[in-house]
DNA sequence: AATAAAAATGTAACCGGTTACATTCGTCAA
DNA sequence: TTGACGAATGTAACCGGTTACATTTTTATT
């Protein structure tokens, strides 16, 4: 019946007129400001409800200069790893109403780059990358740039950046010293690409340093970093004529391809073989035998980047690199070396 | 030596100022627009290199109106299901210049609302959505905003929404005609809450209706969903006198656990008992044995929501319901029933 | 060389909130 | 009753891009 007009989203100025208020009203309203009536607050959220308002997100965002979001650049979401951990952050940052903007880079740091941009592009107050490896040009965008951002599962960041995560290096060490202790002089180590990982490569790192002067022998096989990889590297490994007596996955993804391929082959662990993994995943207390592996502080890894990041927004406190520790989680898929 | 000036960030009008052309044509060479000379569009590049430009996001969202972001609500990115999901659809949207914001729900139907309003709130222009059971005020207002959203990893919507997914119930349905087909007559189901998930209702009902009249006995264990949760329904199961002879697990991570569980219990799988999945996750096919599962393309979905959010927002195309097959991989986990 | 047509560039309004500052209103003390 | 003061509300500029439309410059045509 009467005529349709072509319809306008409704904004503040519209709330105003419909409530014979002023627009600043109708802000302090929003924004719950203090100095507004009672009554002429129920007014405006009546009017609110009937017209169907809903604030601009971007206005809102040009005025005050604030987005609230933070962007997370990982290799990819498909690793429960960085699942596990960007769930830490969205919680986290939810507390704080902030949003969390996701981008994958596949492990390519010229993509980590490009996305990173594309983040700040899209509104982006701080970013979140893993690790500390990156490529020159996005530090020295960051840099230009001046966005807040933090490296995360490294203790220690490059050029300037602060880290939030666990030393990598004396994660080997730690874990071989583990094995060194129950016994073992011959340990296998699979580990995921080297390349693509610097985390990776500190492990190897503490691995080797674990080892010297303590006539052990150890040897490193890379494969992919999924099941599949761990089951193929433990065939490597129990192919060769002197087998070892223990084994350290990098991860516990490659640990359980282990656990498969040893089921496969009917060798007993502990007994047979010592397997031990890193990172501690839900289901490793609960495989068959648990899997002694080392605990990464993952979800509390989350959590510090974005309380940092948002400290830092909300309070302008410097971010401050912090250092987590892990530790090695006992269960029963390690024994004391025994001669056969 | 010289003054400080407190530094004002750069915009167009800087650069404008700076090389002596005007705002619109800085605008155009942000914008890639054809009319501009190329010494103009590399004077103006140089410009902002020196400069140190960077476009303000919220400033050109708001005069587009186009934030070119998309919300997804989950319940959690700790399940390996949803973080395969989210991490197609993040690709895809990548691909055409989209950001994905993040929320968690914690398997909570008002958290959903909460969040999903806080996502608008944020400047998503389409929101993904888990399964089809809503809250009735997350629906009206859906409805009010007039935001495009899907339901996915169903294949049917609720209240009008689009689904992109698979037929749950035929999920059930054809799992379990498949090992009754293998002759099982004593059939166990594990499956993780059924009040907080639609999907498992869904599928719980299509096992139920394989069973009629085929003398078949079929039992229901709901547990936790995760490996403990299926070791433990797996315990309950294996106590009993009157064994099944068949698993089915909703889930191939409750799948995991049963394997795990029979592996503590010295259980042959398949020969004493067949173990059936669902999901098809990226060890399942590498597990001792291999697990036999119903494949879910999980990322086919992820991708097709994104897929379909995009073409909704630049090219008007409306959302259409999606159903994507679901298909059986037979592999070791499953055999024959046969008397003992 | 004159002129039409096309290409490049400029001007200024606009997107929809926020907020500094101005104004109005109500209350209470003198 | 008047004046002062604080609380509530209003006015208008501003955030930093985009873009319709106007203007200038270049190129093509006769």
């Amino acid at each position: 019946m009467g005529k349709r007009y072509p319809e306008k989203k409704p904004g503040v100025r519209t709330l105003a007129k419909a409530t014979g208020l002023s627009v600043a009203t109708i802000s302090r309203v929003l924004n719950k400001s203090q100095s507004v009536t009672g009554e002429t607050r129920d007014r405006v959220l009546k009017a609110m409800q009937e017209i169907g308002y809903t604030p601009n997100a971007s206005a809102r965002a040009l005025a005050t200069k604030r987005t609230r979001t933070i962007g997370a650049v990982v290799p990819t979401l498909a690793h429960s790893i960085f699942a596990r951990f960007l769930n830490a952050v969205e919680q986290e940052l939810a507390l704080n109403g902030y949003g969390l903007v996701i981008a994958t880079t596949g492990h390519d740091l010229q993509v980590e780059e490009q996305r990173a941009r594309e983040l700040l592009d899209l509104g982006a107050e701080g970013l979140i990358f893993s690790g500390a490896d990156h490529t020159d040009g996005l530090f020295k965008w960051l840099k230009t740039t001046g966005i807040p951002a933090v490296c995360t599962s490294v203790s220690q960041g490059r050029a300037g950046l602060p880290a939030i995560g666990y030393n990598n290096t004396n994660i080997g060490l730690t874990s071989v010293r583990y094995l060194l202790s129950l016994g073992h002089r011959h340990i296998s180590v699979i580990h995921g690409p080297k390349d693509t990982n610097d985390r990776t490569r500190m492990r190897l790192a503490g691995v080797q340093s674990a080892g010297i002067g303590k006539d052990a022998k150890i040897e490193f096989f890379e494969t992919s970093l999924d099941v599949e990889g761990g089951s193929r590297a433990a065939q490597d490994i129990l192919k060769t004529r002197a087998q070892p007596s223990a084994i350290f996955c990098l991860s516990d993804i490659l640990a359980l391809g282990v656990l498969f391929e040893a089921g496969r082959q009917n060798i007993a662990i502990p007994e047979q073989l010592s397997l031990m993994g890193c990172d501690d995943l839900d289901w490793s207390a609960h495989s068959a035998p648990p899997l002694t592996t080392l605990k990464l502080p993952t979800a509390r890894m989350g959590q510090e980047a974005a309380r940092s990041l948002v400290d830092f927004l909300e309070h302008a406190r410097t971010i401050k690199t912090i250092e987590l520790g892990a530790s090695v989680l006992e269960r029963q898929s390690t024994a004391h070396f025994r001669k056969k």
